[in-house]
RNA sequence: UGCCCCGUGGUGUAACGGUAGCACAAGUGAUUCUGGUUCAUUUUGUCGAGGUUCAAAUCCUUGCGGGGCAGCCA
């Protein structure tokens, strides 16, 4: 039974070919799938979709996955690459074991193959040039022509594949091509190129070959090689699908893997194109392939997304054939859910607006109690000082409010987090009028953040101790990754790099903050989660914003204004 | 205007001829020492037209719409 054209369920529709093969003991009940990046980039997060079906569907069914690198083009690849794709899959949470590959380790089989291809009178060696077999190929309406090279003898043939191995050739002055059909109304069947030749510095073999196979060529009998039983990949393969078929068909081989495709994961706002994303990264747009504003897996791992949180994102995203866009506010919604169950807190003031407290004692110290984490007491509590002098936010003072403003304001009463109710009583302004410090009295009796007599306060800032304060340096990306806009089509750099794609701010963290090492997150308490940067000195730490809390009382704003 | 794939709320996805459900987003309310979290709750959908059937998101025909394919890239 062909369960391709069985009508299965969209959703899942990869578990069911391979729940039906595993019934029908298509591969005696072995699943064996692979993950075939070329090291020509870093991952990105519609990499990360590609992981975890690959090793999803295997775990699901006791199976293994290879992790593969399809390394067949010299030309894009590098060993920089390698290590970096094989890092961020074991960071995303997953093991190859002993399972790495190589395209490149099969180039003298994969030649074998081609060999045998001549024999079996389904290849011939072409003189075309590029131009002259882009002409033959013919157009989308009209069937191509055939190669007047395409009736040598199998003789000829071999001869010419083995001198072009040899170097005999320049590049380009010929290509091995599968004989298949001008006429088919599929382009990737019309004598596609499986040999070319290209002296060019291999990162593994060197300068052994010269001549390098095509994907096409490579990929199928790579995975019949290593015994894949289900190749998955992305939509724009489907057209491929004949071709994968045709050389395992041709060639007899014994194992002949199915080709599933699924469609790629696409994201709001971020650009997801290894080109373009090299173009940013060549052209110095960005710090390299890890600038928090990339949406490259390393990107995201130094913004402080979380492995959980990424895969989490890829689940709730599903598998289907037909194209999507996914709502970057659902990897934030998880991203914030993981998080808010796991950051520490701590306070940290974007921007500082001085507060002397009146009534409490110069040169004194009161350590206070702050929780952790509310939503973890395995976290512990750690001591906050509060002294006479302190920074609050500038934003939770208004000295005119608006109604259903709960912070602080001239008279009005806010609890201090973890510390006392304080309340405004003079604001100080320089010669311009700008406000410059707030003078307030505390209430003792309210220490550790409740009042006795059950006097209830609306809203509750954070804060830090201008004496015991550390500076340091917040990151926003905003508003996410890259992109602003994201163009279809070329990039428009300066139009997509907006100005505002990284907001440095000075800021003010309270003093635990100095121990925190690069990779650490914290939940910046009213403000966002932030990630130390390995950019950190000892002196001054750097914090980049993953994401922002959710703002209801922006929300509220807007709808006043409208 | 060739061939292939695909159309379910704003978005992403379920429902193998039998009650169109879930999540995100949005709205409302409650709780809260984070305007966070949590809880409750509301709104919005089967691309159109025919057909088969007791019954269609599902099967058929057709129209419309989206995507892919003319690298010696993967």
């Amino acid at each position: 039974m062909d369960t391709e054209n069985t009508n299965t369920p969209p959703v899942d529709f990869i578990r069911a070919i391979v729940a039906e093969d595993l019934k029908n003991n298509k591969h005696g009940g072995a699943v064996v799938t692979r993950f075939p990046p070329e090291p020509n980039g870093y991952l990105h997060i519609g990499h990360a979709k590609a992981i975890c079906v690959d090793f999803g569907i295997a775990q699901e069914n006791n199976g293994v996955v290879h992790l593969r690198m399809d390394d067949t083009n010299p030309a894009k690849e590098d060993i920089e690459y390698v290590e970096a794709i094989k890092n961020d899959v074991k960071w995303l949470g997953f093991d190859w074991g002993d399972n790495l590959f190589y395209a490149s380790d099969y180039y003298e089989k994969l030649y074998d193959c081609a060999v045998e291809l001549i024999k079996r009178g389904k290849a011939y060696v072409c003189d075309l040039s590029t131009d002259e077999i882009r002409e033959y190929r013919g157009t989308l309406t009209e069937p191509g022509r055939e190669s007047p090279y395409r009736n040598r003898s199998m003789e000829e043939n071999l001869d010419l594949l083995a001198r072009m191995r040899n170097g005999e050739f320049a590049d380009g002055a010929k290509t091995l091509r599968a004989k298949i059909d001008m006429a088919s109304p599929n382009m990737h069947m019309r004598d596609p190129a499986i040999y070319r030749i290209k002296r060019e510095h291999h990162y593994r073999t060197g300068d052994k070959w010269c001549i390098y196979p095509m994907y096409d060529f490579a990929h199928c009998i790579s995975d019949s090689i290593e015994g894949i039983t289900h190749s998955i990949c992305t939509l724009e393969f489907e057209i491929h699908r004949p071709l994968y078929d045709w050389f395992l068909d041709v060639l007899e081989m014994p194992c002949h893997p199915q080709q599933i495709e699924f469609s790629r994961l696409n994201v709001t706002y971020t650009v997801m194109s290894k080109r373009k994303l090299l173009t940013l990264v060549k052209e110095n747009h960005v710090n390299g392939w890890d600038d928090p504003r990339m949406p490259t897996i390393s990107g995201m791992r130094r913004r402080g997304y979380t492995p959980e949180a990424i895969r989490a994102f890829v689940g709730a995203t599903g598998i289907t054939k037909y194209n999507s866009m996914s709502d970057l506010s659902l990897l934030e919604h998880f991203q914030r859910d993981d998080l808010n169950k796991r950051a520490l807190r701590a306070m940290a003031v974007m921007n500082p607006l001085k507060v002397v407290i009146t009534n409490f004692p110069e040169n004194t110290t009161d350590e206070l109690d702050a929780v952790n984490n509310p939503e973890d007491p395995a976290a512990g509590s750690r001591k906050v000082p509060f002294t006479r002098e302190l920074y609050i936010e500038k934003d939770d003072f208004m000295e005119e409010p608006p109604k259903k403003y709960f912070r602080l304001a001239p008279g009005q009463e806010v609890r201090l987090r973890y510390g006392f109710f304080i309340k405004c009583e003079e604001v100080i302004k320089d010669a311009d009028g700008n406000i410059t410090e707030l003078r307030c009295t505390y209430d003792p009796a309210t220490r550790g953040g409740s009042s006795p007599d059950g006097r209830k306060v609306k809203g509750t800032i954070h804060w830090v101790s201008a004496t015991h304060a550390a500076k340091a340096e917040a990151r926003l990306y905003n508003p996410l990754f890259t992109l602003e806009n994201p163009a279809e089509s070329e990039l428009d750099f300066k139009e997509l790099l907006n100005p505002d794609s990284v907001q440095i701010t000075e800021c003010l963290v309270e003093p635990c903050l100095q121990d925190s090492k690069p990779g650490s997150i914290y939940q910046f308490e009213r403000v966002g989660y932030f990630c130390c940067d390995p950019d950190s000195t000892a002196e001054k730490k750097v914090f980049n914003r993953t994401v922002g809390l959710k703002d209801s009382w922006a929300k509220i704003q807007s709808k006043g204004d409208n």
